[in-house]
DNA sequence: CCGGATCCTAACCGATACTG
DNA sequence: CAGTATCGGTTAGGATCCGG
């Protein structure tokens, strides 16, 4: 994963001490957002209905078990990157809406490649993964050996 | 992204208090792997000379940064997710190599997608962060507002 | 209704030392 | 050479309280 830099919310944002950059591999240019635990769901949120924007309580009650600061944190983030717009309306209580930009949309085509991946392979890395562990090859012994 | 369950090397590893599942959307399962640190440039690596194996020090090497302990765990979860395969040469000094199966090799076509997503928009995703940045509009007030 | 501030925990990951 | 074990820092993320 590259590490781009500091996202909004951490404490990582005051001071970064040694943030040794990562050199990219050609195909490793999986944005660190990406790799945060909600930034898929609210994506995928905001583009179900798509160029509809959606209120912040709505994405809330939608992604199921999301806490208000790390929806409030990943929307934060995805504005700063451009791939979400936030509309602010000062009325009594306040509302406000978020909507995908272009950008922001085009990030779910280029993860269809790897949601198709993963629901045609899930069932089978789930089946690898019982088979190592019931073998327990964790000690060096047990593993399989060649010659 | 998915918490399929307890990775290798977690100590999480040895108990699971309230490990709630998270409902995968649709376009969610962008599995826990994909987002560890390491475990894209290793598979990256394994696949530049495609159907070679790779010694456990030539992946050490080739990887700039990895730590031995973390290129231990990242492969080890491969291994285990059946995306790597661990041949085991019992000589003095030890020899091990790694390969990739068919089913690791296709998740790096299932990354292009991502790739080049990020290669096409990464620039721009940064300007804006230097704009928001610059407008340092961390507080509501100075947000634009609408009517 | 929206979200900032704070505290707390879990766990990723680096550094280092030690083995067959 | 290819691990394993251990320690500790740093951070992601949950819970909670508060404010406009």
């Amino acid at each position: 994963m590259i590490r781009l830099e500091k996202p909004i919310g951490s404490r990582f944002d005051k001071q970064n001490k040694g943030g040794r950059p990562f050199r990219p591999v050609p195909s490793n240019g999986i944005c660190t957002r990406l790799g945060d635990k909600w930034t898929v769901p609210v994506i995928w949120h905001l583009s179900v209905a798509s160029g509809q924007r959606l209120r912040f309580s709505a994405l809330k009650n939608e992604i199921e078990g999301i806490t208000q600061r790390m929806l409030t944190l990943t929307l934060r983030n995805l504005e700063r990157d451009g791939l979400v717009v936030r509309h602010y309306f000062p009325e009594v209580p306040p509302r406000v809406e978020y909507e995908l930009t272009d950008m922001g949309a085009g990030i779910l085509s280029a993860l269809e490649g790897v949601n198709f991946w993963i629901t045609d392979n899930l069932a089978h890395v789930e089946q690898c993964r019982r088979a190592y562990d019931d073998s327990e090859q964790r000690t060096v012994k047990t593993c399989s050996v060649e010659t």
